[in-house]
DNA sequence: AATTAATTTAGAATTATTCTAATTACACTT
DNA sequence: AAGTGTAATTAGAATAATTCTAAATTAATT
């Protein structure tokens, strides 16, 4: 488990930002999560840390994923009151979530869509963030190749 | 707290759909919500709800919740990992959360929205309810008025 | 090397919610 | 009216995710 060069500058500048230290427990959780975009919960990044990581503990975990949202390099993606989960991916997009199997999917969304929907609000509300679920099932596209 | 006429004929009907009784605890909390649409959670709804039926457990709060959402009169609404909401606006709307003071606002979208969102899912994706949360702060606009 | 501040750690505490098992309420037979 | 059966309610225990606490470790700085 590690990170990329490049990532690595990204890594040490985004948590030095917010005045947070580049440790290794901070970029081992980071990288096990980039290499993985599955949308762990804390405890399943715990589980797979110790694999590499055994000293590692949940409170590390927890408190590592909580900095690593701070300082924007990962987002947090929550679907009613299930586990909160993880995703690396910084771009505007959406989630799916699939009711049979418990999967989430990346739904890229256009900036216009964002746009459209923000015209939407009373002129003094700000919107920081805006969540997008998708909850559903995935049907089976028989398609005989 | 009382239903009136037109809301209890389809408080009954919408019950004996799902063969669930209209029971008076069910019916006690469906008004509650329908005359103060503030997104309560279930802890808010157990305490108005003792105001007037003192001996009401809050096991019977969540149940009744349940049986209502299912038998679609109500809407849960959830942000992050907080405490589930409840809502009774059931045209397909948005909710702006307002994060310096926690209310959260009914922002209605017309349907041409809901419909370019689901443009964007792969074609087997079957979405069932489309969640959309804004996350943010409202601004004083200070209208010399 | 000593000092300080930040981070990690283990385990306890918290909180929302669900579960369990007993009781109650109600519709339907006798 | 009494008995039966099923669903709903209830109190309290249990669960699960997360946060808190206080001690130990680490790293940077004097």
């Amino acid at each position: 488990m590690q990170l990329t060069p490049a990532y690595k500058i990204i890594f040490k500048k985004a948590l030095e930002k917010s005045s947070l230290k580049p440790t290794k427990q901070r970029e081992h959780i980071f990288s096990l999560i980039l290499n993985k975009k599955d949308h762990p919960t804390a405890d399943e990044i715990f589980t797979r840390s110790r694999e590499t990581m055994p000293s590692i503990s949940l409170a590390t975990v927890y408190n590592c994923l909580e900095t690593l949202v701070e300082s924007g390099l990962i987002r947090q993606v929550n679907f009613e009151r299930e586990s909160t989960r993880y995703c690396p991916n910084l771009k505007p997009h959406a989630h799916f979530h699939c009711k049979e199997t418990g999967a989430i999917y990346d739904v890229d969304l256009p900036a216009s869509l964002y746009d459209s929907l923000k015209k939407h609000l009373p002129k003094n509300f700000e919107p920081e963030q805006i969540d997008i679920n998708f909850n559903g099932s995935i049907h089976n596209t028989n398609n005989h190749s």
